[in-house]
RNA sequence: GCGAGAGUGGCGGAAUUGGUAGACGCGCUGGACUUAGGAUCCAGUUCCAUCCGGAGUGGGGGUUCGAGUCCCCCCUUUCGCACCA
């Protein structure tokens, strides 16, 4: 154990292992320069951890596609930031604390621990000198420090509403935490709960969040249309209808104002504060508070899975104020509270919603748009609406307008009048942040009954989360019941106060790590802004497509407060995403401890040795793609680098060649000249693939050329070391330990990753000669090699040289001749 | 329903801008060396075929001298959003 066989000699990985990832501490390879050259310098960065149990094969795949390009990049010379640290707050790690009955402050730590020596055994390039954890005070002080910073900006507020309470982990959840109606976590069915909460206003920046998607060239165009539906913007106009009796003013948001003459009936929400304003009289008020409380008890699944549309008329009426119109007034709970105004227009000829809520309750249908000026619609034989553009009809002087013209020709006429205006909307809902849970970021706000919301003074930072025992969810935040904790002076004016009992979201705390590890040890600030200036923007960040509509976009909206205050200086904070593909079993299925076919990394890297492990998780699919892993994922890799490139040490010759000369054709053999060849073609494939993460094909490339290279038949001792280097470092970030050890070997004595990354000869990427294909029409009927530069007339001389081409042309008219030099000749016959 | 991807041998997957489809690996077949082979090496491996050739990148059509690649229609599948007025 503890070493593989080969052919002749044992590649020990265990001692290997150790001694190289002992020796990059103790040498600092991967420590970042505190103040790197902006021209020169790679940010890298993987989505940080949540300490909830070990490391996974998911995040073994994210981490090492990281460090093949971060060591890459080092060997490029850049300046490299590639740091790491735990999201160590929030759900995850409190659910399984109380799981263990364990604190949750001790399981973090145990598991951080056991989590990071996993992480340094597959051998990534992290700089744990930069080390951070969400869960430390000298963290999250600064997360506090933001929170405030929101708050005096007016970004961060408290409203009364309707919130998502998931009734298993007792608290409020985010928009983007509820998954189909359930919660993220846990799977519970969310429910609507009326209560006060904080908020982050990422609304404010909805449209910055939009449009700057267009500057990201470097984020998958998948995940930018995500962020784009997510925020869901869309163009209208806002009309204040009027409510009958008590003259109050309804608005209501459409992307429809051309269809505001076949309004028949209003709708609004259960949720509406309108209800208690209306003085229903008690043969209506009745229907409605049964409905109001049947629509409360239905989540939201049920909601819109509900097949029929229903709802219960108010006996209210309200005012069309372009056509004077009274049309009834209805309560429907498909009608969402969260969007636009709570309240509809109803539309039925030409909304399909609206149309089966009409034909369920008898309502009137109106048409108002014909598909075009020759084509008329009658309601009576529609079986549903037409919701296309088309041309208005019955709309009095706005008759025969179309589509976007007709749109914006009614907009204006609402505005001239008084009682209209264009109106951009958005699905966004602003952020709830607050918990009602132990394990977080405490809220750094005193409430005073003078003063009101008062932030905590900076050098009162941080506000420390107590080490109460008794943290469990209770439906209210555990910390409520610390009388130490809560019971404050005001900072203001030195009245009774107390804290804010709520723990932030742990999204807010892996909003902002990115900036922490420029400057990790600071206790002055967040970080220091010339480091910012530097470092910024991330140059390439790597995790699952699963934060999509949550983490990456909170990180883009701090960034870009953070832009506005002050403290960073580039619109974004990441100029390349990259999405990697999930790792599956053997049959295709997601890993998991209850079906029990969870793979450890750490068991395949025993087994097999890091780089053995690392190799097969990037030959077996393109990083983008998921993989699914089995035992045969190994083979070909293993064989590959033991039989390989591991005994390349004994062909060395101890030659020490100049790696950055080129060599003359006439310097070299005929073989020496073919190896050349395809060592050059090989860098310049292998510096591609870099480029695109495509790790599959840098080792196919590497397997094709040290299959050509055959030491014994190369006569130059110096060709042969400097074709063995070369293959080194071009391997040696997927493969890092071996190739050290090599590299050490070969007489080296600082890392290969501080040797400069190979450079192709733009005079040896081409050989001499060149295979050519032949065709007639287009059939591949012959290849013939010729030389690199032959023109035409010598590639149809050799063509027409045998009788491969000349049989197909015998007794036919020859029509024409393509020929693309270097690659084909197509030759064009007819009978 | 809407939106975005994907569909290539028995399998994982190659194929810059249209230009020799199936690189590389697994698996399989045959052979060599062996007491042995689940080691190593060599050869073969898209399918059909009377060995001339023919077909072929989910299906159908189109553009082109030439299409996995571009255009249109359809099918399957993965992911995301799902009553957004």
């Amino acid at each position: 154990m503890g070493s593989q066989k080969t052919g002749t000699m044992k590649f020990p990985y265990k001692e290997v292992e150790a001694k190289w990832q002992e020796r990059w501490i103790t040498e600092g390879v991967h420590e970042a320069p505190e103040l790197p050259n902006p021209d020169r310098k790679w940010y890298q960065l993987e989505m940080f951890a949540y300490p909830s149990g070990d490391i996974h094969m998911g995040h073994f795949r994210n981490y090492i596609i990281g460090d093949a390009v971060a060591r890459q990049q080092l060997m490029l010379g850049k300046g490299l930031l590639h740091p790491f640290g735990w999201d160590a707050f929030g759900l995850p790690a409190e659910r399984a604390a109380i799981q263990r009955k364990i604190h949750p402050a001790e399981w973090t730590e145990k598991n951080v621990g056991v989590s990071r020596r996993t992480l340094q055994k597959t051998g990534v390039s992290f700089d744990w000198e930069r080390e951070i954890n969400s869960s430390a005070p000298d963290y999250y002080r600064w997360t506090q420090w933001m929170f405030i910073q929101l708050f005096k900006q007016g970004l961060a507020y408290r409203k009364r509403g309707f919130v998502n309470w998931c009734p298993e982990d007792k608290t409020v959840l985010a928009n983007e935490q509820v998954k189909d109606g359930r919660c993220e976590r846990c799977g519970t069915e969310v429910i609507k709960k009326d209560q006060i909460q904080w908020y982050f206003k990422i609304t404010a920046y909805a449209d910055r969040l939009i449009d700057d998607l267009d500057q990201l060239p470097g984020w998958p165009e998948n995940l930018k249309t995500m962020q784009r539906e997510w925020i869901g913007r869309s163009y209208g106009a806002e009309i204040d209808f009027t409510i009958e009796d008590t003259g109050e003013k309804l608005p209501i948001f459409t992307t429809r104002p051309d269809t505001i003459f076949g309004v028949t009936f209003m709708a609004i929400s259960p949720e509406s504060e309108l209800l208690e304003r209306l003085n229903l009289e008690p043969k209506y008020a009745e229907a409605v508070k049964e409905y109001r409380k049947k629509a409360f008890a239905r989540s939201d699944i049920e909601r819109a899975a509900i097949g029929e549309k229903d709802g219960v008329f108010t006996g209210k009426y309200a005012i069309n104020p372009f056509n004077g119109e009274r049309v009834q007034l209805w309560i429907a709970d498909y009608v969402l509270a969260g969007y636009g105004t709570g309240a509809v227009m109803a539309v039925p000829a030409h909304d399909t919603r609206d149309f089966a809520f009409a034909k369920k309750y008898g309502i009137p249908i109106k048409v108002v748009i014909h598909p075009d000026a020759d084509t008329t619609l009658d309601f009576s034989k529609m079986d549903d609406a037409f919701t296309e553009y088309g041309s208005m009809v019955n709309s009095g002087q706005f008759d025969g307008l179309m589509g976007q013209d007709a749109i914006q020709r009614v907009t204006q006429y609402g505005e001239k009048q008084g009682f209209g205006r264009s109106k951009v909307n958005y699905k966004l809902k602003d952020w709830s942040i607050s918990r009602q849970r132990y394990w977080g970021c405490p809220i750094p706000i005193i409430h005073c009954e003078k003063c009101g919301e008062v932030p905590v003074p900076d050098d009162q930072l941080p506000v420390l989360l107590p080490p109460v025992q008794d943290y469990l969810p209770k439906g209210r935040s555990p910390l409520a019941d610390v009388q130490e904790y809560m019971n404050v002076t005001c900072p203001s004016c030195g009245g009774p106060a107390h804290r804010d009992p709520d723990t932030m979201d742990t999204f807010v705390c892996s909003s902002w790590y990115y900036l922490r590890y420029m400057d990790p040890h600071n206790t002055e600030a967040p970080f220091d802004k010339e480091k910012a200036r530097r470092w910024l923007p991330i140059d390439l960040y790597i995790g699952g497509v699963t934060h999509a509509t949550g983490h990456l976009i909170y990180f883009r909206f701090f960034h870009k407060f953070l832009q506005d205050i002050g403290w960073v200086f580039c619109p974004e904070p990441a100029t390349r995403m990259f999405n990697h593909g999930m790792v599956m079993d053997a049959k295709g299925e997601v890993m998991s401890k209850s079906k029990g076919n969870v793979v450890s990394p750490i068991t395949v890297m025993d087994e097999h040795g890091v780089d053995i492990a690392r190799l097969a998780m990037f030959f077996t699919a393109p990083s983008e793609r998921e993989v699914l892993w089995s035992d045969d994922s190994i083979t070909g890799v293993e064989k590959f680098a033991l039989n390989k490139i591991w005994p390349l040490a004994e062909s060395l010759r101890g030659a020490k060649p100049n790696l950055k000369r080129y060599f003359k054709p006439e310097e070299l053999s005929d073989f020496e000249r073919q190896v050349y060849i395809k060592l050059n073609q090989t860098v310049k494939r292998i510096t591609e693939d870099y480029e695109r993460l495509q790790f599959n094909t840098t080792i196919s490339a590497l397997m094709e050329l040290t299959r050509e290279f055959d030491s014994a038949k190369v006569i130059r001792d110096e060709f042969n070391d400097y074709v063995i280097l070369k293959i080194i470092q071009l391997a040696a970030p997927l493969m890092p330990h071996m190739c050290e050890e090599l590299w050490e070997m070969a007489g080296h004595t600082d890392s290969v990753f501080r040797s400069e990354w190979p450079q192709f000869d733009p005079d040896a990427v081409v050989g001499d000669t060149i295979e050519i294909a032949v065709q007639i029409n287009g059939k591949l009927r012959d290849t013939i090699r010729v030389a690199i530069d032959a023109d035409q007339a010598a590639v149809e001389a050799a063509a027409f040289a045998g009788d491969k081409i000349t049989r197909f042309t015998e007794g036919k008219t020859i029509v024409k001749k393509i020929f693309v030099k270097g690659r084909i000749l197509n030759i064009v016959v007819r009978d």
